[in-house]
DNA sequence: TTGTAAGCGTTATCAG
DNA sequence: CTGATAACGCTTACAA
């Protein structure tokens, strides 16, 4: 039996509306579905001459296979679903990158949800991917609500967390310590001679990251003898305007830091602007030590030290532990601790 | 028929694997699997009593409905996809917020995908989004391969560009325009007396967008008769790096320019910085603008001159208009310019 | 207001 | 290597 030959077949032009099924890419390669569904999902599984047949047809017809009947049928997507705070924040891009890059390499789709900094937020997606059927799920925040964490528990789907390496993990984690970072860096500033240094984080409410980050600062004054003074530990929100506020309502307090560390989003770069604005002299008058290796505290004068957080290999091995397990290649939990480095430059 | 009374009942506590279907919870409602149905979807379609119970049964078992098998059998489904050249750049981040705001707000999934700012990758973003049956498209790319042209025109759902204005569209437009945008920026550079005006932009091959630009320049200079000097057109790749290298041929150069339009990414901050750790004098040696409102121009020393661009309405008005296709309030397509604005600042 | 029956387009399974 | 058949979990259409 062969499909009439293709006299006054439109083929594809204009056709629009229904979509077309595998019973009509199998019937014009003269097979049935079954056979075509092998063949596009195995080649090897099908004889040559059946192949050949079927990718004509396939192409002939324009057919997009229906992955929502795939998906229902086989209990299992090629979706994985990440959650991440925010998108403006081009910090999260590199592990966006790293995750997107892996998954597409084994044939996995990404979808990417926004929460805006809520575990409210968090939970919504959470319950909108897993109604998608996601394969896995990875996670940038390290608070859930605990229906989220209920959810996921029952999902029984791979998660992995990458925001943080101290809390207690929902399931595998892929990350860098921030407590230790901000200690390394502090430690750091200590060592160059300074002696009243400054930390400025985003707001610690709800904010893990920013709780750990303030630890570190504070075991790392602590192991030195220096004495932890209130008035040098400051939460701003993020944007530059907010490192221009601090470092002018630091440097003009009574007993105003040698050194400020900014542990967090673009913080440091808008302090220096401020300083170029006012003629204060970096490092001399104050130091600046940022948190995270943007590519504007490279180029901007004097450059400005910072940490360089592994934010891409995160994505990368982030994704690779969760394909891991969603492959079924293993089978525990892991937590990787990907480090850190001190970026020393001239603005401390 | 009432459910057993939940004794010795372990709720979900650490069930985990099989997840709990429709028949469950309506089982456990003492109703049929219809009727969870229209509980879920449209609770005045059922007795209050009735809702109670689904309500409570679907909360004890844990129940998260499965959108495949919903979407298949309603042939429709609530996610919109959409493919962006790149997530490094905060550029889009904008559109992509107002996106999701929309069309979360009306209930909707956003799937994001990055194509690296290739056609082919923007196809097989294209291919995927089709096999997940996406109710909707928006594409920020305008140079679309043929291949996906045509699953596109075949899939037949709402596709809105966002690029650019000047494409023939595939189907509905939202952008401002790009040829406009550098005329009047070029244009505002003259009638601040500036007579020698370079213009960098990103390489056009493969992008419309820079060549619009390029466009709009020579336009410009065109229309004040000044002449389009081959010296002072350059295409330079994204990054502060290569913003740096440009300003520093350009004003190293035999006749160099008294002002630089940077027609894109952060080419312009990046020629800032170098001026200042060259002591070029921003704007008396040499006036510098940029193509788009990016906060680190309004905070650098001078602030630099740009175009603010309605990036963020873009996506709020490309959701809107996919939406009013999607859910049938709208037939045509359409084409929106959303404008743009000249933004005077020290560096010009 | 509620329930029954028949798919939606794939894939798993088992026969040939 | 290929095909028939029965799910997969939900919604549409109709009936009660």
């Amino acid at each position: 039996m062969f499909p009439s030959p293709s006299v006054a077949m439109p083929d594809d032009a204009g056709a629009q509306g229904a979509a077309t099924r595998m019973r009509d890419v199998a019937q014009r390669a003269g097979v049935s579905p079954m056979t075509v569904s092998r063949a596009l999902r195995d080649p090897s599984k099908v004889s040559p001459a059946v192949l050949r047949r079927v990718e004509e047809a396939v192409r002939a017809v324009g057919y997009v296979p229906n992955r929502l009947a795939g998906g229902l049928s086989s209990m299992r997507t090629n979706v994985v679903g990440m959650v991440v705070p925010s998108l403006d924040n081009s910090l999260y891009s590199p592990t966006i990158q790293g995750v997107s890059a892996v998954l597409h390499a084994a044939g996995y789709q990404l979808m990417i949800g926004e929460c805006g900094h809520s575990p409210q937020g968090e939970e919504a997606l959470v319950a909108a991917f897993l109604a998608q059927r996601v394969a896995g799920l990875m996670l940038h925040g390290v608070h859930h609500t605990e229906a989220a964490a209920a959810m996921l528990r029952r999902a029984g789907i791979p998660v992995v967390e990458t925001g943080s390496l101290s809390a207690k993990p929902l399931d595998m984690v892929v990350s860098y310590s921030n407590e230790a970072a901000a200690q390394a860096m502090t430690l750091h500033l200590h060592r160059l001679g300074y002696r009243r240094i400054a930390c400025v984080t985003l707001p610690s409410a709800g904010n893990e990251r920013s709780r750990d980050r303030q630890r570190g600062y504070r075991a790392a004054l602590a192991s030195v003898g220096l004495e932890a003074d209130p008035a040098l530990l400051m939460e701003m929100p993020p944007g530059l305007a907010s490192g221009a506020e601090a470092v002018v309502r630091l440097l003009q307090s009574p007993a105003p830091p040698d050194a400020v560390f900014f542990a967090g989003d673009v913080l440091a770069a808008g302090a220096l602007f401020e300083c170029q604005r006012r003629g204060w002299a970096v490092p001399a008058r104050v130091a600046l030590a940022a948190f995270d290796d943007i590519d504007i505290l490279r180029h901007v004068v004097p450059p400005v030290s910072t940490l360089r957080l592994p934010r891409a290999e995160i994505g990368r091995r982030g994704a690779e532990v969760l394909l891991d397990r969603i492959e079924g290649r293993a089978a525990g939990t892991v937590a990787v601790d990907l480090g850190f480095e001190i970026v020393q430059r001239g603005s401390t």
